[in-house]
RNA sequence: GUGGAUGUAGCUUAGUUGGUCAGAGCGCCAGAUUGUGGCUCUGGAGGUCGCCGGUUCGAAUCCGGUCUUCCACCCCA
């Protein structure tokens, strides 16, 4: 029985057309990572599960793709780990490996194995495909690409500041409004302690982050539901209800910060990033939101947000610092930022805003039309000719009806053909055919290269 | 991981008291047009109605399971 071709629930094909969208994407990142000093890298798709686990808390875990090792898996493992209920004591010994979740952990591990060869600060892009057992929805995928830059061994805000700018840029070229939400994890946890209830940071981060999705009252009841006490969630919503500017709320916060030190620590970053972003205002909208707190577990200060302005397809870039990720490691001291950009949601935003449109997507610029073997000598002269010019050529490979390779040719949307037959061949000519217009132009052969090299 | 929908030709889909129900449009292929594509016309090929099992004389249609995709929650790019 044939059975139906597929592939793993979460995980797509890229068809031509769409690799070269997306190309265009990863080509635009790359340019800016590029203009701003950024060094490529790239890590193995899998990693040691030990460097993987407990990096993305208990909910990451669980989304990590492990690894059957290999051959004979259960060897060594015995009777009564096969019965323990805790199925985290065999899955920890019959898989090693897992597929990486993120590039950032993945890069904090180099850097901790190759701290004698790099020199710091580092500054290193990296673009590759990273995998996460979530259950697929839209715009939410199993393998899907990160687009990363961070900067490692500088504790200075020019940093994020820096990042900021590389945003902007990003998504000025690929012409997609953003808005940049800015917030520090040092803010935060100021207020929580503020309200006295800092042993709760972590729940009570991932409950204010849902304040713009669900509202007040919601969050409300869910950090009472958690045993929040009352009066601290009184006075967290107090502080989180703050409205006005940017800098208006910085003030406010002041106020209600001033016996926290990390509180006031984080409100001073937050205002000279700002007075960095206002020296030259770039042309995305930048908002400090005291209720943004996702990001994963490890970062420590500035957590930075990007939505696209007008679709509805959630965050398609964010970052933040950590200031502890590589001590896991062994390397102490050492405090990172970086950004990373979602290529899919990317290409998502562009496919609803028809940004794509302008691009072209065909396979060569010119086709050469095959009449038989008594031309081919010709047509291979007319090829290399194009070739030697820089121009993208191809030969029909087969001597099929004439009407096909136009065809051909106008479904690939290859916008010209040459028609070199017993005529052209006569005269040293072709005829070049632009196949938007349905114009014809016959020229001699030496002309071609340079006549096809005008053309746009 | 929890809850809810969905699944008919390559694509979009019509099709309920279970009995000519396997249809349409687009796409594809061929011809009209043997040195010229897009438009038009004519003809053609393509479907175990997601998969497995059950109920029934009979199931795309009812039931159970399973997988897929989508939506909400969780979390996140």
């Amino acid at each position: 029985m044939a059975l139906k071709p597929s592939i793993p629930k979460g995980t797509r094909d890229f068809s031509p057309a769409e690799v070269l969208k997306r190309d265009y994407i990863f080509g635009t990142i790359k340019e800016v990572f590029k203009l701003y000093g950024f060094q490529p890298l790239e890590t193995p798709a899998m990693e040691n599960l030990s460097t993987l686990l407990g990096k993305y808390g208990t909910e990451g875990d669980k989304l990590l793709f492990r690894i059957l090792n290999s051959g004979d898996f259960l060897e060594g493992v015995s009777e009564s780990e096969l019965q323990n209920p805790d199925h985290s004591v065999l899955s920890s010994k019959i898989c090693e490996k897992g597929l990486r979740y993120d590039l950032t952990v993945p890069f904090a591990r180099y850097v901790v194995q190759h701290r004698n060869e790099i020199t710091f600060p580092f500054k290193r892009y990296q673009i590759q495909p990273v995998w996460r057992a979530d259950k697929p929805q839209k715009g939410r995928y199993r393998e899907f690409y990160q687009c990363d830059a961070d900067i490692i061994g500088s504790d200075s805000l020019l940093n994020e500041y820096e990042l900021i700018r590389i945003i902007d840029d990003v998504f000025s070229k690929l012409n997609i409004p953003v808005a940049v939400r800015l917030n520090n994890r040092k803010i935060l946890m100021g207020i929580v302690e503020a309200a006295g209830v800092s042993g709760r940071f972590s729940e009570i981060a991932v409950a204010i982050d849902k304040l713009d999705k669900v509202g007040m009252q919601a969050v409300e009841e869910e950090l009472v539901g958690k045993g929040i006490p009352r009066s601290a969630v009184e006075s967290l919503k107090n502080i989180l209800e703050v409205e006005g500017s940017n800098a208006g709320r910085m003030e406010k916060l002041k106020q209600f910060l001033v016996n926290s030190e990390t509180g006031k620590k984080g409100i001073e970053e937050m205002e000279t990033m700002f007075r960095l972003i206002n020296s030259d205002p770039p042309s995305s909208e930048i908002v400090f939101d005291l209720t943004l707190a996702r990001g994963l577990d490890y970062y420590t200060g500035t957590i930075i947000e990007v939505k696209a302005t007008g679709v509805n397809i959630g965050s398609i870039c964010g970052g933040g610092r950590y200031d502890n990720l590589t001590g896991i490691f062994g390397l102490e001291g050492v405090s990172g930022v970086g950004i990373s950009f979602g290529a899919d949601r990317i290409y998502d935003v562009l496919t609803l805003k028809e940004g794509f449109s302008s691009l072209g997507t065909s396979a060569s610029k010119v086709l050469i039309v095959n009449f038989g073997d008594t031309e081919l000598q010709y047509a291979l002269r007319i090829l290399k000719i194009l070739h030697s010019h820089g121009i993208s050529a191809q030969i029909y490979p087969d001597a099929i009806k004439i009407g096909k390779q136009f065809a051909y040719a106008n479904s690939l949307n290859i916008p010209y053909v040459v028609v070199a037959g017993e005529d052209e061949i006569k005269g040293s000519e072709v005829t070049v055919k632009n196949m938007a217009e349905g114009s014809q132009t016959r020229i001699s052969i030496e002309k071609l290269g340079d006549f096809l090299t005008m053309q746009t």
